[in-house]
DNA sequence: ATCATTAGTGGGTCGTCACCCACTATAGGG
DNA sequence: CCCTATAGTGGGTGACGACCCACTAATGAT
């Protein structure tokens, strides 16, 4: 198991233990703390960024669904994004109230808010996506074209095998 | 060489709005978001397993620390995993409770805590990693044996390139 | 008209997590 | 000895994310 073992704990003067995290190989082993760890950091990373204009991952997920899928009402978007009917309509309000969507009555059911973007909304979402390729960039620095696309695709793959399962963002 | 992401161009106007979760094309683009929901499916999964022996992540990583590197003290503990001594401290308390690990006063140094995986705690260990690897088989069921390995591969450097630098786990 | 259903909203709860502070005990240097 | 630094501990805090409930408005069927 480890290369170097133990005990030999000199008491003063310590050779082993580093100042820098060193982890402990089983762990680095185990893909899934690998995936955790990684996207954690990818997650904080892109969170702090937006965090610097006062948006959350929500926001910019409401609105790539909305430029993607065009307009539609809260309910869609609920479906789509697994998201909490309650939490959406404040995401909703505060996207409205800073201008980047726009939400209207549905004439045909008045019970729906039909939500679709504004222009601003395009061009805040354009940012937000260079900023979250931005983090991929530093995240993804160790690997080269070939690798990140490779690592994409299967990235891409897992993901789809969750199927909508989790809930959350 | 070139697995084709680009199976749908996207279905604008959609008729019909899917019951299940229909992710923004936009965002299944970025690897800063696939990485961070990946990550958190497979934390969130691996944690609930854990929670079902009362125990948390923390608790596998101090074990896995412990088996790898050997007895040592609390402090070293917090320098390898980045984790605050006072949470540590707990963490330690819990597992030395459940007869997972000892603890016992450095002779040389008398502020100093040493702990040592137990028995009961290496064999602990090795269900929890069982466990790890069950949950990591969910996950990455759509990848054979050689994408798996690819992927190992690739997240090992990505997470070296990281750094120690993101705090927690 | 009545009733069950659905869309949206406001408010609040709960569990998790990282972080920080005050305090004790010990060590080591002057 | 005195003084400062370090190891460990207990307790608490603040942010965050997901969830849930009660309520209103509108719909559609009977």
């Amino acid at each position: 198991m480890t290369p170097e073992p133990l005990p030999a704990p000199a008491p003063l003067a310590a050779p082993g233990p580093p100042p820098a995290p060193d982890l402990p190989p089983m762990l680095l082993d185990l893909d899934s703390y690998l995936l955790s760890r990684i996207g954690r950091t990818a997650r904080a990373r892109l969170a702090e960024r937006l965090a610097g204009r006062g948006l959350r991952l929500w926001d910019m997920a409401v609105l790539a669904a909305l430029a993607d899928f065009g307009p539609q009402a809260q309910r869609d978007l609920v479906r789509r994004l697994g998201v909490d009917p309650s939490d959406l309509a404040k995401v909703a309000d505060q996207l409205a109230a800073a201008g980047y969507v726009e939400r209207a009555r549905d004439q045909t059911d008045r019970r729906r808010v039909t939500v679709s973007v504004t222009g601003a909304g395009r061009e805040l979402l354009a940012e937000l996506d260079a900023e979250a390729r931005a983090v991929q960039g530093e995240v993804l620095a160790p690997l080269d074209e070939a690798e990140r696309r490779a690592l994409h695709g299967l990235l891409l793959r897992v993901h789809e095998g969750l199927g909508g399962a989790g809930s959350g963002l």
